[in-house]
DNA sequence: CGAAACCCTGTAGTTAACTACAGGGCGTAA
DNA sequence: TTACGCCCTGTAGTTAACTACAGGGTTTCG
């Protein structure tokens, strides 16, 4: 039996995040000590290794909880699991095209700018004035996922 | 001479937004009528677009904000904009290298499950518990920008 | 002149996934 | 026994970029 900070220090799961995946009912209220400290299990730990893996792998946390309601089924089969799987695959697929795209307009400026002229007459700052032409989908503006 | 809202219209720009805008900076405080209404001139709308087509092209707002700051120095070269547009390549690359990561991790788990085996026996949902090999980096998930 | 449509301000809510904090209880080692 | 660290709860703050709303003034059209 751990404690939530054992839990923690287990999965790698900050201490309250595993407070919060309970209330959100990713995982399951754990059984209490009398004082009321929650006590886990091995299962615990599984479970929340499979969200971390899961949110590697790019599903949200509500995605997740499908997954896991998913799994809890029991008439359903792997079929259903394989379908999101896929549909998780075209999602980042589109993702990474806008994102293609994003960076080849880029380019095309970075190509035209010697960086030399000062900076009134940059061609970068010149081409994000006039528009025109390039057409980066305006809905997926993310590139910024790092900074 | 442009109201708010007509600004919004000529921009796309939500008319609220244009106000918050404003707030951060990244709009200067516009003139106003004898009644205290924002009045606009073509220079905002073209100041607008500039940040419209930055944000598709992945800047974020702080950095839109740099790059307007930039152009605003009398003495900067064109080449801090240019270094900031290989900055942002840069990190578009690496965005699309994580995402190919994930995307073939996932194509594995597909091509691993024929889809008709329970649930119980998922090789996917198996993988996600199981862990090892693979190595999607946890720092970058989000191959949810789509849902 | 009156109603609709717009503008003003300040503030609060939205999304996702946490993370932190306040105020109190418990458990263990010196 | 007392001090320290961990646990409990509920709630609020964080980030980014908006978006909405309340409660009021203004402008314009018929």
């Amino acid at each position: 039996m751990l404690t939530r900070g054992e839990l923690a220090q287990r999965t790698g799961v900050h201490a309250e995040t595993i407070r919060y995946y309970e209330q959100r009912g990713l995982l399951p209220p754990p059984r209490r000590t009398a004082a009321g400290y929650r006590a886990y299990s091995e299962t615990d730990v599984a479970r929340l290794r499979f969200i971390k893996r899961a949110q590697e792998l790019g599903f949200s946390l509500r995605e997740i909880e499908e997954l896991l309601t998913l799994e809890a089924t029991p008439g359903a089969s792997s079929g259903l699991v394989r379908q999101r799987a896929l549909a998780k695959i075209a999602e980042i697929e589109a993702r990474i095209r806008d994102l293609t795209r994003i960076r080849d307009t880029l380019r095309r400026l970075v190509a035209a700018c010697d960086g030399k002229a000062p900076v009134e007459h940059c061609p970068i700052l010149h081409a994000l004035y006039d528009d025109h032409g390039t057409h980066a989908d305006a809905k997926h503006r993310d590139g910024n996922a790092h900074a």
